[in-house]
DNA sequence: AATGAATGAGCCTTCATTCAT
DNA sequence: GATGAATGAAGGCTCATTCAT
């Protein structure tokens, strides 16, 4: 789950274009696209403003190839995941999703803006959203699908169907965004809520809970009746 | 809760006031208040730049009474949610809440941008979003906390902590949202799913279904041991 | 020196035409014409801000009533005072002239903003100076021409020229003026200067020793010689 | 006093950072702070509008840096005259302090806006006015009680007082500001003043005279009685 | 390969003014 | 006689971009 070959480590690189790369990761998870000014991108990367222009011709351009980069990352960690996972049982399986998903969303201490930059596409999306969907997005939706299709494996007599498993995995994808996307809300209500691991542990385990103890109860649901 | 004569159709009216409130709850929620322009929202209106400022002295004022006057809907709207729907059983609660709460989010045939509006409000938080959740999102998550312990109720045994009623219905929640704050992804990865009225009520069966399961599936998981 | 039918006392007419001219009276004389606002006069009166435009054409038209109103005090203030004066000695004269102007000048608990908006049309001239000068300026000059020449006349042997008069009178006129157009500064090299009646006292004291020994200087030194 | 090579003559340098300055220093001197308009510097600097938020990254910065770059040359002058007339008897000294100060103050033909800025922040005082007071016109304020005080000195008798001399000293200043502030006054009671050379040296001559003998006059004075 | 300098479009705001009632 | 509503011009500022070196 921890190759040392991230992009993250040292940004102290003589190259400009990979300094800025790093910085405008870091401003356009932070802002998102419109938000975000090559100005700051480029007192980061400690380089001219002119910089952007001269690496990537456009903002534009700069953001997509940000947004290609972080796929990589991200593509990586999917696979360094369901390899180290493949041979739990499904519930732990779940529970390793949730909790690398939510550590990636929520935990600020580690550069790793890629599900950030994600949550401002979501709102406000641009033209690269079509590159995050294909690289990211879907590789990581089918993931979950893949584990929820094998909770629900045992039930052979009344089989998921495609659409049951893109909705049931929309229901446990929309629980883990959630506490992203309106992390503003939650803090204004519950103001001490501190996203610290301890604490992104202890939602991992209600989440998993909630979640797989739906999934169960499909069986039992589907063995005497559908849905009222 | 649906009444016809509603400000929505004709924004005909010659009242620049008025008319400037309508247009700049339109832009605000297509693009968030930073990436608004008075420009845009005058010319909709079709009124004068400086009209702006002679009816409400800033862009921000105008914005905070966006704000208040779609929380005045939304207040009318639970209020009348809750009194019809008292009478049901619990899950028939649910089932309405979540219904209910997708319809005004999702079906844009409604001129009823305030949850649209919300959702730029968590990525990108201003002054009013204390006013917002004061007034509008804290209601209306108590109301699902109410119906999240009244289904829990019956396990008199081991009743649920405040804690827990938050985290449940944050899950809740979470699934609701995610149908809007995920529309552009998933309208790039299932490009036949469509916001319509039949569409949103089978959403809403599911996620009734899923959420109401998880629920049931604490009694008999508290009758037999507590989280793994 | 203070007749009943001034300007001043009571704004309370339900005249507006009457509230709008004391308003811009005031304002002018803080401001200056061009930092003056319509906004800010009509608020003063509690008027419209079309009231200027409907009353006075123009902002500029409001600024040259004002300005001939004000003559029309001034010019009684000025008869007044020789009236007065004219039984008195030439030095009680000149201290009387000195203390009266800066009186009107720095003792901003009286509304008599006259001197106050000479003061600005001096550092930036409008259409308005030349009445301003014909009409409330040169008769002051002249009055204070006047007295130096009653305290030069026992010098018949070389009577002051034309020029004399009037360098002599501007060196006055300059030391008066002084506390006035240098007001900020004095307050920020001596702050513990305060413009109240005492102190205006004591500076009309100072300022009339200081030129009447000049004056006096000027017959022992023409009985020696000339200028070195 | 007098270099050559003063920044004055040709602004035709293709260095835009000091155009602007220079465009700056001229329209400040005009209009003041407020009623100057970036555009107008710019168009006068052969500049975008853009050109004064990438030079100096403000209005007030850019009026800021004109201020302290106007004190400089100012302190030099000061420096310089005090220099070359030490050696003077006292009423040269006094001679050669008001002929330099008027002569900056009133030659046009000079680009030496320092002290046409100064009136125009005696009026309309911004932050920049502490910095002008502290680093120009007290140390200006200061030769000249230095000046007056020596003066005075023959008078050991009856020392004068630190407030003597600030009003003794403020009653020459006033004089010598006269010029300036009531400039358009002056020009329009006398059309036929102009401020060349030989005019502005008469003006001192005057000027001289007056206030030298109103010194004078102090020590007979006290020698026989106090202020009457 | 990289940058300091400069540009033009666009933003929000304020102002004096005018229009319709 | 008076006003609320609306307008267009202009101001300061910020931004992504380009140019010359």
């Amino acid at each position: 789950m921890t190759q040392a070959t991230s992009t993250n480590p040292p940004p102290e690189t003589d190259n400009t274009h990979e300094r800025l790369l790093h910085a405008a990761g870091e401003v356009f998870a932070e802002r998102g696209f419109a938000a975000a000014t090559i100005r700051e991108i480029c007192r980061r990367a400690g380089a001219n403003v002119a910089a952007v222009n001269y690496h990537f011709r456009d903002k534009e351009e700069l953001y997509q190839q940000v947004v290609q980069r972080s796929h990589g990352a991200a593509t990586g960690d999917l696979a360094a995941t369901v390899a180290a996972t493949e041979h739990l049982p499904p519930k732990a399986k779940l529970h390793a999703y949730i909790h690398s998903f939510l550590t990636r969303l929520l935990d600020t201490s580690r550069p790793d803006w890629q599900a950030r930059m994600m949550a401002h596409e979501m709102t406000a999306p641009t033209a690269a959203l079509d590159v995050i969907v294909r690289d990211s997005i879907r590789p990581q939706f089918d993931r979950l699908q893949t584990i929820v299709a094998e909770i629900l494996k045992p039930d052979a007599a009344s089989p998921p169907s495609p659409d049951d498993l893109r909705y049931l995995s929309a229901c446990i994808m929309g629980q883990i965004l959630f506490w992203k996307t309106s992390q503003a809300v939650i803090c204004r209500m519950y103001p001490d809520v501190v996203y610290d691991p301890p604490h992104i542990a202890r939602i991992a385990d209600y989440l998993t809970d909630f979640s797989y103890s739906a999934l169960l109860a499909r069986h039992t649901q589907n063995a005497i009746g559908g849905q009222p």
